[in-house]
DNA sequence: CGGCGGATTGAGTGCTCTCAACAGGAGTGG
DNA sequence: CCACTCCTGTTGAGAGCACTCAATCCGCCG
């Protein structure tokens, strides 16, 4: 909803700005101490959308691999998810993308990306002008740094999926992804007594831990099963938490 | 050898000072052109190593996941990998780091990382200082936008792994990380001929493709009867590139 | 009611793994 | 120089995880 929201921290409230180390003779953004822990939305909320959401349904493309980008794609409500999609009609969900995320940080430097974005509930979506970023980037250096450190912060979900689909079995990963997605929603207050909103087809989960939508409801059947999660109407309750994450095996 | 050489441009010369197109009250890396072509060693060449290189054995560790780094990683001459190591012994090689290269761009702003880099042969590396890369960022403002281009190269890379592991075969795997590392050693000027020197155990080739190494040998096995490529005492020769290509599958 | 998208289930297949054995090569110590 | 060991590559047999194809069921919506 609002994108005030920040899902790195566990506050809603802005970030004091960071108590500066600079040593060197200008501004510089690296020369001081080092990123912590990042926290963009906060800053990026100073920074204008552009007028005139848009909005696309569930299973709309929002954005083809390589076209233009005058902008920096946000989402403000609803999910939508990073795909690559390949010959042979073979699809990988590299993330998910929530209300308030960026679609990516990559948008913020770069004029086109190498994904597409795609709907999976109703989106409403918007732009940030790239000018109006740019100018509150050299505003408040503050704001680099928390770009930098959700770049970052990127990179290294995109380690753990990549070791999750090269090393784990069926099961780790689907377990994986329902904590993932556990946390993220519980930053945001949407988790409440283990259970969240979970708009997401088993196609979704397929495509996102790279098994086919049988074999997905084969785990999740076991899963069910087992007594460690209740799926009903697009709600997922996580019954018991010691055991998913065991299987999770977290390391 | 030489940290001039740009694996992103295929040239051996530094580059241009980009012409800045910046419109903003002071100095912003952002407000300008967007990043295009990444080129970042060109720009780190004038940024002093630290005094005395270190050497690691193959098969060595060099930095385990989590320790603190106070400095930013080159390998400098030799092999290496970034790993992410699990429970139960598994492992998945992220990246490969050759000679020239930034251990990860995420050295330079974070002050550890969460993957561990193994020497595969034997290698030399050295570490930049971060005050001596701070006072370079703060002086020359494209080595800024050259690092985040770095950065986002390195994700979309990392995508690229994901897609693989998600959603290719096995031969498909195999074949995408030959013509990968055929490409960058081409850069270098280390491809005479469609072969090149290639260090690599069977089983980093399954590290890095999610395999084991008996498959990975049977795949190799495959290749080699369909005259596809030969290997010879750590020389692969691509016989057949068109095809290798096809078994790869561009898309 | 009919149709559609999605979930569920079954049967069979096969890609990839596991376990095991063996061969060759490089280094090492005697 | 030889014996030995370690590492790596190679190959075989068998198992199993995950896929393919297909049918059925269910909830929802027009």
């Amino acid at each position: 909803m609002s994108l005030l929201i920040d899902y790195a921290n566990n506050t809603l409230t802005p970030p004091e700005p960071i108590p500066s180390l600079m040593q060197g003779p200008r501004f510089s953004p690296f020369s001081g101490e080092l990123l912590s822990a990042p926290s963009l939305e906060p800053w990026l909320n100073q920074v204008p959308l552009r007028e005139g959401q848009k909005t696309a349904r569930a299973r709309q493309m929002i954005y083809r691999a390589g076209e233009i980008l005058d902008g920096v794609p946000v989402i403000c409500d609803g999910w939508a998810a990073r795909v690559c999609r390949l010959s042979n009609g073979r699809r990988q969900i590299l993330s998910f993308i929530l209300a308030g995320d960026l679609v990516s940080t990559n948008a913020v430097f770069a004029g086109h990306l190498r994904f597409f974005v795609e709907a999976i509930t109703a989106v409403r979506y918007s732009y940030y002008g790239r000018a109006d970023l740019g100018q509150r980037l050299a505003a408040q250096p503050a704001v680099v740094r928390a770009l930098l450190s959700a770049c970052l912060a990127e990179k290294e979900e995109i380690d753990r999926l990549a070791t999750d689909l090269g090393r784990r079995r069926a099961d780790e990963r689907v377990a994986r992804l329902f904590l993932n997605l556990r946390e993220r929603l519980d930053v945001r207050g949407l988790v409440r007594d283990q259970s969240f909103a979970i708009p997401l087809r088993q196609q979704h989960i397929a495509d996102a831990t790279g098994l086919t939508p049988e074999y997905v409801n084969r785990v999740i059947g076991a899963f069910r099963h087992d007594g460690l999660i209740e799926i009903d109407r697009g709600t997922l309750k996580i019954v018991n938490l010691i055991q998913l994450q065991r299987v999770a095996d977290a390391a």
